[in-house]
DNA sequence: CTTTATTTATTGGATGTCCAATAATAAATT
DNA sequence: AATTTATTATTGGACATCCAATAAATAAAG
């Protein structure tokens, strides 16, 4: 099984690159509604590892808890999308996020 | 006391933007040693929030115990800086991370 | 020398993220 | 109908990050 991740490099092993797992679900739902699976490996593009499912499945249910996504089922998929305070929330947490990792971007990012 | 952040929009409510802490501290001290409270108030200007000493202490240690940072002391304060591990490990990780949020960067980041 | 302020440090509790393992449900296939 | 596959879901344990509260050690100020 090729473990190998096809968008980046590998993961860094010196320190924690948790977090951010809920920000993330929220961005990706700006793009498309989707259901589990299809968020999971989504973020496994992103990020190189695809979240297993107790981790992906009680973010999701928090984040609808707060009234930031619903569900809506087709077949024997939940799709979610952003109620409109969720996609307020990402915008504003988007641009705090670009705010805060301004300056490692200016020196890391590939701004062509 | 005006606990305003001087660098960035509100925080947002909307998800969790814990995590990155080890992360932060490593490019940081990319950029010169700095002490404890140094480096707190440093992450106060990114983050919005001056970490408390129970976060901040703690990770540092952790960074220490791995040899990412040591430390030399000056007077009270204990200056911290990179191994050589630490500064190849911030460079692969700040590599890692601007590949995972490009688009989020692309899309929301101020690039004049 | 005593007091004050700075800096470092620890404890305890909360929460989010992470995985492995297991299971339930429902659609598709045989 | 029975089996297989896809999808959703839960449990339990680990760890990083977060704060409030408390404290100790050291330098500076009086």
């Amino acid at each position: 099984m090729d473990n190998s991740n096809s968008c980046c490099e590998n993961i860094p092993d010196c320190c924690d690159m948790r977090g951010l797992l809920s920000f993330s679900i929220l961005w990706l739902l700006t793009k498309k509604e989707m259901y589990g699976q299809e968020l999971a490996d989504e973020l496994g593009k992103m990020r190189g590892i695809v979240p297993n499912a107790g981790t992906i499945y009680p973010a999701l249910s928090e984040l609808e808890k707060r009234g930031l996504v619903e569900r809506i089922r087709r077949g024997r998929k939940n799709y979610y999308f952003l109620t409109e305070t969720g996609r307020l929330g990402s915008i504003e947490a988007c641009r705090y996020f670009c705010t805060v990792y301004e300056d490692i971007f200016k020196e890391y990012g590939n701004t062509p």
